[in-house]
DNA sequence: CGGTATCCCGTCAGATACTG
DNA sequence: CAGTATCTGACGGGATACCG
């Protein structure tokens, strides 16, 4: 989704398209992994790497500072001794996160429709192709 | 999304998860633009090609390869004599869409203060960084 | 017309090492 | 604890050329 110039008028959409500016950035790797792991709860830092699990400090560090940019989330710095940064969602990350929880549950719904065409499609390549 | 590993569990998702195995095919450059394109209409190849304007025949090509396996859209061939193939939509298509244009009608809603929040940001970052 | 095969390069993400 | 810096390999995607 990134190459598709936002600058160029594309046929269906002025400008720079919206959408493409914003599923560009949460489109990544761990953007929504992230927000939903920060759902309902502030979290430190190495909290988040440990319950995301397999995501590496660089990953998490550069995915937590462009969902600040964006302004999904907040970073809260607190001056102690072994230092202490927090991070929450901001209105319009939970905002975000309502018509992406539908998309989400509707993944869960239909995965076995999409597993299944799958297996429809390879067996049907390994038979002969249909024509109309 | 595409290297987080799938047959791993995560620490919210069971086995593999729905929601990377759904989202990774989608959140690709072309997948979403194209389905949207083929809304409520059947369209060919190069018909494609031209509506969406900047995408490469080898992307078009492999973006609805992709999209016919997951079972999103339907490919028919004509036999004809200058050949014809038309792709359509499947229920599950359109299922799709509906959560996903909620999401599009978000970004669509809420990209100004995405914008606002990166220009915020790059203010601050030339002033002081707040703390708490 | 509707593709596939090949080459090639830029970006992205992992590993590792270092810092305030 | 919470990061940043650097290096490197893998891979996505464009350009081009060719095929049924």
């Amino acid at each position: 989704m990134s190459k598709h110039r936002n600058d160029a008028a594309s046929t269906e959409f002025e400008q720079p398209c919206p959408v493409r500016d914003v599923l560009d950035r949460i489109g990544d790797q761990w953007s929504l992994l992230v927000l939903l792991t920060l759902q309902g709860e502030t979290k430190r830092f190495n909290v988040l790497m440990r319950e995301i699990g397999d995501i590496s400090k660089q990953m998490l560090s550069r995915t937590l500072k462009q969902l600040e940019q964006d302004g999904y989330i907040r970073r809260t710095v607190y001056a102690e001794v072994p230092p202490r940064v927090e991070y929450d969602l901001t209105d319009l990350g939970r905002s975000f996160l309502e018509p992406m929880k539908l998309l989400v549950a509707w993944a869960d719904t239909h995965h076995p429709a999409i597993r299944e065409a799958r297996r429809a499609y390879s067996q049907r390549a390994s038979g002969g192709r249909r024509e109309a």
